[in-house]
DNA sequence: CGAAGACTGTGACGTGGGTCACAAACGTCC
DNA sequence: GGACGTTTGTGACCCACGTCACAGTCTTCG
């Protein structure tokens, strides 16, 4: 089977990360996904730990098999923005592998994360092999290309509540877990690294969170954030309050 | 050969983008090219007409023969970004043609604009034929990605000076011609249309424009513009005045 | 358990840049 | 050469949000 390989007990193999359950290998042969999990890399990054920078030349794909990992950028003055947050069976850094470039982004683990690596030679021969890997790689560039497009628009036109609101649904929707109470975040985030985010400060997201919870949208829970009103969130996100 | 039919006078011809010159069609088998000029539609919008709204069902790329088109965003109040100007030789709406999902910008013509279609079924018929094509699609999507994230970086944390001097810096160098007076800017906008581009308010551009203009960084005149310090454009552009 | 460090909460204050409301200058068409 | 529409120029005013400067509260670890 194309496990990808478990570094660590065998009970974390369970929560390891099938390559084949992974979109960009859905239809491809079997024969061929196990071959690239044998040449493909494994590797353990510590909590904070920088996996590339930006600038860094690449010549991998990521895979997260078990963790965290934080996409980010930098300004010339020093600030940090949060593009992304990724968490098990999410694939990343395709981008430098396919073209080469240098790395737009920087990537570091925000705990202690397993990872599985596939280098270019390796998925350039798959692709060689497989035309319907080659659609899938297009699809995955094609849904990145529009991700990146409604993130876009979000700093543009948005004002910071609205981009809050958009993130907290995206936390809800894909890392919630529905309980009597409310959607409960299962994805654990300081309030410091919501605002690198939302490209706030920490002190504006307080406040705006607060309200929120005031007008019962939403229950703080010691870390933990638990969303009430979904709709409202998302009209909020849409059109502001 | 494979031209981009003139649908004017014969004049025109000289004007035309020949499909075999652009970057998605480099060493590719010209015959082809050929087939897919062939099947490929000829229109001609006027000026301001939409080709495409945000929302609408896709099934081709288009390639600017002869013209200028503007791509933006509207916000849920109404407010148009621009998120580019093309020029001949411009290929945009990939991303449609590609996963056939709906438009996530639209495309309107800024003047009377000439414009070569390719539908999804040749364009695939030509990808399941030549691997090359395949390489070359998607390195222009690793283009575009890398591009809109420059863009997304700029929207995020780089103030409205900054992003302004962007735009100019880009205009300089793409449609820029030097002359003994500095870079003049081919491509004529107003302010207006710069500041739909730069995101920020018209009189908030006139503003730095004017600011520049006494500072000897570029040259204002009437529509045209000229950049004399680009240096220091793109030193702005980076780090701010 | 107690201290140090991280995280959260809140007010005072400043400012970039948007909106409004004009006036002046420029085109272009009868 | 008026006249009307477009583009440019400029000041008064406002507000969303960031920064600063704290004070509480939670965690964690010796």
């Amino acid at each position: 089977m194309a496990y990808v390989q478990s570094s660590g007990a065998a009970t974390d193999a369970d929560r390891s990360v099938k390559l084949e359950t992974l979109d960009i290998f859905k239809g491809i042969d079997p024969s061929t996904v196990e071959q690239i999990a044998r040449k493909a890399q494994n590797r353990t990054l510590d909590k904070g730990e920088l996996l590339f920078n930006v600038g860094d030349t690449s010549d991998a794909l990521y895979v997260v098999a078990d963790g965290r990992i934080r996409i980010w950028t930098v300004s010339a003055a020093g600030a940090e923005v949060t593009l992304n947050v990724l968490t098990n069976g999410a694939v990343f850094g395709e981008i430098g592998m396919l073209d080469g470039g240098v790395r737009t982004a920087g990537a570091s683990a925000m705990l202690r994360t397993r990872l599985t690596s596939i280098a270019r030679r390796t998925f350039y021969e798959a692709l060689d092999r497989d035309p319907q890997l080659v659609r899938n790689v297009i699809d995955l560039l094609c849904r990145r290309l529009r991700w990146t497009s409604a993130r876009m628009e979000d700093a543009t036109l948005r004002q910071a509540p609205q981009r809050l609101a958009r993130i907290l649904g995206h936390l809800a929707r894909d890392h919630g877990k529905t309980t009597p109470r409310g959607i409960e975040v299962v994805l654990k985030l300081t309030q410091s690294e919501m605002a690198q985010w939302t490209a706030m400060s920490r002190e504006g997201l307080n406040k705006v969170l607060n309200r929120w919870a005031e007008e019962r949208l939403l229950i703080q829970d010691r870390g933990g954030l638990i969303v009430r009103d979904l709709e409202r969130i998302d009209e909020i996100a849409e059109f502001g309050e």
